[in-house]
RNA sequence: GGUCCCGUAGCUCAAUGGAUAGAGCACUCGCCUUCUAAGCGAAUGGUUGCAGGUUCGAGUCCUGCCGGGACCGCCA
């Protein structure tokens, strides 16, 4: 249920009677006609703009339309008032009966309420992390699984049938590093020194790697040369180093549903299938790029590549699929990839980069466009990046890797529901400050503390209430007599609940989970500002002792205060807290 | 040189094309000394980088500048 939605439902239906009354052309288009909470709530509770999209169609001066508008709507019971302001807008107050049900609705539908039938079903693929298998995740990755994994719990409370995915880019030059640099850990494994040459992974994490390579191959490869272990010995390090991912992304609580290789497309002709595919479209060339303007690296020379004519799907320059030596370039597989993302029958792909791939929008929404006709869209979420502090100064070390924060280290230092929470306080594309110290603290200041801590209110009064001897299951709180609930402070808190579902689908619509993080704190600061008022006000406590049916009505808005909290935890993937310690 | 992202209060940031651009912090002024707990309340603070354009209406969309960042053919 929308609440925002019925009422704009309220306002067509006006606009037709008007309309048969011959107050309105016929056949105007109301598409724009949109009802939204006022940014000033002193203007009522929803306003709606249907005057002054429909004045210029309609011939008509807006005031009349709205005019008209609000006698019709005055008649609904669940409008308590309408008013005509500012430059045709029409301010609606709700009756309070409205806002009783909603809390009811609220308490009904508990972890469902808000869940919005936006998605209809719909298969859509959300590709996240595909973090190169060379090495633990680092600061960037965590924010990027964090992203990657809300926005997935954020679709599917929307409506939609979500896959989160996993590509593994097992099939390059960065690999057979790896390998090599785990033949070296190898070597130490068995008491030899390991020659870590430039280039290679330093890492302390594949010491491991070359015990496990000694105790499954013993001997066998020491002394040998590459072509006899290369290959065993990559597909080895690469399986440790994904198991080593799955793990990092465990201590988020991010689970991948499939994890697709790309190696695994190599010999099986399901990237030339992909690319006869465009060349039939006449988008595949044999072709010579101009050298960047401005900047021409030194050792430029013309060549001759097969390029992909991305330009005719809105990128700059046509796009090599093969290097000169004839071998593919990473951009051919993954068109592979999405061009069976596509097959696989999603209704919508979604991307998340690094802000470092923000060059290789262009030309993945050309393949994709062209692969899928202009079907499937594509959205490509770029992540900035987190900049880490500590002490008040930059925080760049790591016991693991070395050069790099990993995820473990955040995550072991700042907890999940921390991490998580935090890395959603931002857009994705702006940059992060992550400062381990306010993280971390227990005061106001701090967005996750101050949702958690009026969770924790909201069912410090239902245990004190159960102390006190009241029925406060949800079932019980919901049949209470809400027109108890009266007071405008009261009746505001409910009409910010009433903005959840559509917040869902705003933030849904646009691929953002950060709304919900910011609902949230709005949200709590609501509650907390409710809660405040009863330190000087005792009739706005949540418990009147003497008084079990006021007392259940208050409970009951407290209550579906938690429900919604504990909702949008949830689409953050945050674990909502009982009980401040 | 090109492409993309960012530019909003002193600071950190919000704002599905809606009205007088909002929070938190800091500063200022009150209040509280407490288990409805790890403070409460109020006030101050703005040419939304600049200039045009579209629109009934622009922080938001378009164009051109300025500033910061990322990226730019055999890395992935």
């Amino acid at each position: 249920m929308n609440l925002f939605d019925d009422i704009r439902a309220l306002v067509l239906t006006a606009l037709d009677e008007i309309e048969a009354a011959g107050g309105l052309p016929a056949g105007l288009d109301r598409g724009a006609v949109t009802v939204e909470p006022p940014r000033d709530a002193a203007h009522g509770d929803m306003a709606t703009n249907a005057a002054m999209v429909l004045a210029k169609p309609a011939g008509l001066p807006p005031r009349t339309i709205a005019e008209a508008l609000a006698g019709r709507l005055a008649a609904d019971p669940r409008i308590a008032s309408a008013e005509v302001a500012g430059p045709g807008f029409l301010n609606l107050r709700l009756a309070p009966g409205v806002w009783q049900g909603l809390v009811r609705a609220v308490l009904t539908a508990g972890a469902g309420y808000g869940r919005s039938a936006l998605g209809a079903g719909r298969r859509v693929n959300v590709e996240f992390v595909s973090a190169n298998p060379t090495g633990p995740m680092h600061v960037g990755h965590t924010r990027g699984a964090v992203f990657g994994d809300a926005l997935a719990r954020l679709l599917a409370f929307a409506g939609w049938d979500v896959t989160r995915e996993y590509y593994i880019n097992d099939g390059g030059a960065q690999v057979e590093v790896l390998a090599r640099s785990a033949y070296e850990r190898y070597r130490e494994a068995h008491g030899l020194s390991p020659e870590i040459a430039e280039g290679l992974y330093p890492g302390d994490y594949l010491i491991e790697v070359g015990e496990a390579l000694k105790a499954e191959y013993g001997d066998r490869f020491l002394n040998r040369p590459e072509s006899e272990w290369l290959d065993i010995v990559r597909e080895f390090a690469t399986e440790r180093m994904m198991a080593m991912i799955r793990d990092d992304l465990a201590l988020l609580g991010v689970e991948m549903d499939v994890y697709s290789s790309e190696r695994a497309l190599y010999g099986t002709g399901r990237i030339e299938a992909a690319l006869d595919t465009l060349r039939g479209m006449g988008l595949i060339y044999e072709g010579v790029l101009e050298p960047p303007k401005g900047k021409t690296p030194e050792d430029w020379e013309p060549r001759e590549q097969t390029l992909f004519r991305s330009t005719l799907h809105g990128d700059d320059v046509d796009r090599p699929v093969k290097k000169s030596d004839g071998s593919w370039t990473y951009f051919a597989p993954d068109i592979a990839y999405h061009y069976e993302k596509i097959t696989r029958g999603f209704d919508a792909l979604i991307d998340i980069f690094g802000a470092d791939h923000g060059g290789y929008v262009k030309r993945m929404k050309a393949a994709v466009a062209a692969l899928s006709q202009g079907r499937v869209p594509l959205d490509i979420k770029l992540i900035q990046l987190v900049k880490l502090w500590k002490n008040g100064e930059p925080f760049k070390m790591s016991k693991r890797a070395g050069t790099f924060v990993t995820l473990r280290d955040v995550v072991e230092q700042a907890g999940p529901d921390v991490t998580r929470f935090v890395m959603l306080t931002r857009k994705n594309d702006a940059a992060l400050d992550f400062d381990f110290d306010k993280v971390l603290e227990q005061s106001k200041d701090n967005p996750v503390f101050y949702v958690q801590y009026a969770n924790a209110r909201v069912n410090s009064v239902l245990r004190r209430a159960a102390e006190a001897g009241l029925v406060v299951d949800d079932a019980t709180l919901a049949a209470a007599d809400l027109t108890r609930l009266s007071h405008p402070a009261e009746l505001a808190l409910a009409r910010k609940l009433a903005e959840w579902p559509r917040l869902v689908e705003i933030a849904a619509r646009a691929n953002e989970p950060h709304r919900v993080a910011f609902y949230l704190y709005e949200l709590a600061s609501d509650f907390h500002g409710l809660w405040n008022r009863g330190n000087d006000d005792p009739a706005l406590r949540f418990v009147q002792e003497g008084h079990p049916d006021t007392s259940r009505a208050k409970i009951a808005l407290a209550r579906s205060v938690g429900v919604v909290i504990s909702a949008g935890l949830g689409i953050l993937g945050v674990k909502p807290v009982e009980e401040m310690r």
